[in-house]
RNA sequence: CGCGGAGUAGAGCAGUUGGCAGCUCGUCGGGCUCAUAACCCGGAGGUCGUAGGUUCAAGUCCUACCUCCGCAA
């Protein structure tokens, strides 16, 4: 099937992939511009990279609303169009294009977790399953038919990096068959049921900050759900302090937020009498270290308290 | 030219007004213990990011560069 794609990160790279060994014919990889350098750094997009290997025709407009890329979307002549985490609104006009319509990946079981940030809105609620859902594309975001949808359990051990791979490749599955369907004229198409739909907003660095007072499983899923970025974080030494992983420890009666040598890390007291034992943690100006590493080099004393 | 932090032993860090290179952990050897993520004794391990400069003397002061990172976008 003659195919556009549009998608940005890793996430996306999954799909591209698949399509493309299932021998689709790619006209077209529509992703983001390469972000203009944070500290003289420019990292295209991943699926940039990807189809440049592959040898595909990339396109980074900035923006997909207007006569130009209607234009040169038609030209391609897709039957189909593959949206996977792509970061733009994409106006009908563009939808209507293909033949067969456009299709979108998403990483969740729709109508819940709509939006940006499904995977670790998920995690960040606690959720102990999600999925993939694939869609027609319709003008109010993420609220097309359903075509098809599978399931996946959030293990505790589960982070949002993690997830993301599952899910990447889980979705990537699920369009091989999808499209296969679509070809064959027997993909159904269910309508969502507005009632109950739920946003997962982009995330923001308010997300952050660790507040101890809060369950030690709240502040687990804080933490794993805000990789790679937010990063859950917290204070210590005056000094900001991001945590990448921690474990559950133990009981503990130490008042919420002193912390304690552990060998597996630095032990943290939490709200509910519980504590947290961080495994990963990256100071300010520093990289990622484990936690022990950094108990052992450091001169403040046991029991201080991070805010 | 957005702001800022950091490169010192295998890891994490300290090093005061320039004056013999240190700490915790790990590692190696020995000891103690019913036992331990315990404790005691001893040892190995460093061109202090790179290249210059100032000085009797530079980890420390000056200049340039490389690398890593936090914030802000």
């Amino acid at each position: 099937m003659r195919i556009a794609f549009m998608g940005t990160p890793d996430f996306a790279v999954a799909s591209l992939r698949r399509l493309v060994e299932d021998g689709h014919e790619i006209v077209g990889v529509f992703t983001q511009p390469d972000k203009p350098g944070n500290r003289k750094k420019i990292t295209p997009p991943p699926v940039k990279d990807y189809a440049l290997t592959v040898g595909l025709k990339v396109y980074q407009p900035e923006k997909m609303r207007g006569e130009e890329q209607v234009d040169l979307l038609r030209s391609l002549s897709p039957e189909l169009t593959v949206v996977a985490a792509y970061g733009q609104i994409l106006p009908e006009d563009i939808l209507s294009i293909p033949t067969h319509g456009s299709i979108n990946v998403h990483a969740s079981l729709l109508p819940k977790y709509r939006g940006a940030a499904p995977i670790n809105r998920a995690i960040l609620n606690g959720e102990k399953e999600t999925g993939v859902s694939i869609m027609y594309m319709a003008k109010k975001l993420d609220a097309g038919d359903v075509i098809s949808a599978r399931k996946l359990p959030i293990l505790p051990e589960d982070n949002a990096i993690t997830l993301f791979e599952k899910l990447a490749l889980l979705g990537a599955e699920l369009l091989s068959d999808t499209i296969v369907e679509i070809g064959n004229g027997t993909a159904g198409r269910t309508p969502q049921n507005e009632e109950e739909a739920t946003y997962a907003a982009m995330l923001s660095r308010e997300l952050s900050p660790i507040d101890w007072s809060n369950s030690s499983q709240t502040i687990l899923d804080q933490i794993r759900a805000l990789v790679p970025w937010p990063v859950a974080s917290t204070t210590a030494d005056g000094k900001l302090t991001k945590v990448w992983s921690a474990v559950l420890g133990n009981d503990t009666s130490d008042i919420a937020g002193s912390m304690r040598a552990n060998k597996r890390g630095i032990e943290v007291a939490c709200g509910d009498g519980k504590s947290i034992i961080i495994t990963t943690l990256q100071r300010e100006g520093g990289s990622r270290v484990s936690g022990e590493a950094w108990f052992n080099g450091r001169r403040t004393p046991v029991g201080t308290l991070l805010e």
